[in-house]
RNA sequence: GCCUCAGUAGCUCAGUUGGUUAGAGCACAUGACUGUUAAUCAUGGGGUCCUAGGUUCGAGUCCUAGUUGGGGCGCCA
């Protein structure tokens, strides 16, 4: 049976001076006359490990001392512990397969490579120490999300992916269709495969709301459709976004549930990746992990949306875009106010003409109990509101939006029936992945990302 | 969608005012080396200078169009 890595760094002391069978891949092989070193990663673990073969152990020496970087390996050695080196211990290796070979035009080499050049190797560049730590960290935020709601008694709750309404007046949609469009002369949707229109999901959260008037508290975790014409370093064509939605809550509690689940998933990577985080905080960003710590130490910090105007219009700060009351925020103000926080900030009651018909209008007619969360270099990390329960509010914006409202009929109803307060808010889980590793492009916290013009692999 | 920058060896880049045979580091190949760790040292191979057209005695360099990529903005939960 074969050992991962991972498990010799667990428990270095009991594999001491035992025998074990590794699997992975050379990362880089120094060879000598006599001996030679290769640095194995077997994904288990974001560290390598130093494997050491001699001339005299090995028959096959002159073979292994010419394998490049890519190759796959078996190796049958002995562990040692070398407290004097760079690396706590070592693999004397008994025996070395070959199991698969990689020519010399392999573009992954043992240096520092561009993000476009590895953007365009999307399968290969996993192989590197960056978007290993960064994949790693991927997994264990999305795993961080599950336990941290889980443990909270909120129900998951799979949203689906095609749905038939527009009603979120959310920007351009993927048509969903099985109409034969290299041959239809004139589109009629009753023919379609769903008798109507139908898109990819843009949110999952008009469902979430009717999940959490049964199970109080929900989520919802799955990816999300836009096909907006977006190309920005934010933006992609497909991102997962985690949706909780809390019932007998208002604005507060969401609030206050954002900054605990944010303040938990960074504390779980901190946990579960101090390698990787590491890595980052030398090679990514400068100070990342001082940052971080931080946020987990300090409150967030909350002003309205007027306030924030007010704060851009005193900071005697030319804008491209002058800041106005009643607007909404263009990115050179964003960024503006999260240094000016020094650190995340939600933005609270916004104006309402420029938020969702579904946010619940604060008592001033003007504003909506809507929150924004800006961090430095993410963004918008959550965007948020409290729902407006009451059926005639609700009727009224409906109507001022002039949205169409033949497919709001199951919202509206709960409202009708057993409404109560409620809210929820949306959390973009790249950006978040951005923002806990400092990496500063959404296609490069995406497997394969899909953005305009581009959707190969 | 708008603006802007770039495309030169497998990778990262340099290339002067338009001038003779286009360079470096890494990678690769060969060799040296008894503890390397982005090993080091020596030698060597490797180029459709993104594509098409144009200006010129002469274009990697200047012009036009296209194309691919980066960045900024907009759109946008």
């Amino acid at each position: 049976m074969d050992t991962r890595i991972k498990q010799l760094y667990q428990k270095t002391q009991e594999y001491d001076g035992k025998t074990v069978l590794l699997k992975g891949w050379i990362r880089n092989n120094r060879d000598q006359k006599e001996f030679g070193f290769i640095d194995l990663n077997d994904g288990s673990t974001f560290e390598t490990l130093q494997v050491v073969y001699e001339s005299k152990v090995l028959d096959n020496y002159k073979e292994i001392s010419k394998l490049r970087a890519g190759c796959s390996v078996e190796i049958n050695g002995t562990l040692v512990l070398t407290p004097n080196s760079k690396q706590p211990f070592e693999v004397k290796a008994n025996t070395i397969t070959l199991l698969g070979d990689s020519p010399e035009d392999y573009p992954i080499q043992p240096k520092r490579h561009s993000r476009e050049f590895l953007r365009e190797n999307a399968h290969l560049r996993v192989r590197t120490n960056l978007f290993n730590a960064v994949f790693r960290v991927r997994s264990v935020v999305s795993h961080a999300i599950h336990k941290f709601f889980q443990d909270r008694n909120f129900i998951y709750v799979h949203a689906p992916i095609i749905a038939a309404s527009d009603a979120e007046g959310a920007g351009e949609m993927f048509q969903v269709t099985t109409l034969d469009l290299d041959h239809v002369k004139e589109i009629d949707y009753s023919q379609d495969f769903f008798g109507k229109k139908s898109n990819l999901s843009v949110s999952g959260q008009l469902h979430a709301e009717a999940y959490a008037l049964a199970f109080h508290d929900v989520y919802t975790f799955g990816p999300t459709f836009r096909a907006e014409n977006s190309n920005t370093k934010l933006h992609a064509s497909e991102f997962w976004m985690i949706e909780p939605e809390i019932a007998f809550a208002d604005i507060n509690d969401d609030m206050q549930l954002a900054e605990d689940m944010i303040k938990y998933i960074i504390q779980d990577v901190f946990d579960r990746c101090p390698s990787e985080m590491q890595f980052f905080d030398q090679f990514v960003e400068k100070g990342l992990i001082q940052k971080l710590k931080k946020v987990l130490n300090s409150k967030f910090k909350v002003a309205t949306h007027k306030e924030a105007i007010d704060i851009l219009l005193q900071s005697g700060t030319k804008f491209e875009n002058l800041p106005k009351h009643g607007e909404d925020l263009a990115t050179e103000h964003e960024k503006y106010l999260t240094k000016h926080f020094d650190g995340p900030v939600f933005i609270i009651d916004w104006p309402k003409d420029i938020k969702a018909f579904y946010m619940r209008l604060n008592d001033d007619n003007e504003t909506v109990a809507a929150m924004d969360l800006l961090v430095p270099q993410a963004g918008e990390l959550v965007g948020g509101s409290q729902r407006e329960e009451r059926m005639d509010y609700l009727e009224r914006r409906i109507q001022e939006l002039g949205i169409s409202d033949k497919d709001l009929w199951w919202y509206k109803d709960l409202r009708k029936y057993g409404g109560c307060k409620h809210a929820g808010f949306g959390l973009g889980l790249e950006r978040m992945i951005m923002y806990v590793t400092g990496v500063d492009n959404i296609r490069d916290v995406l497997p394969f990302p899909r953005t305009p013009k581009n959707c190969d692999f």
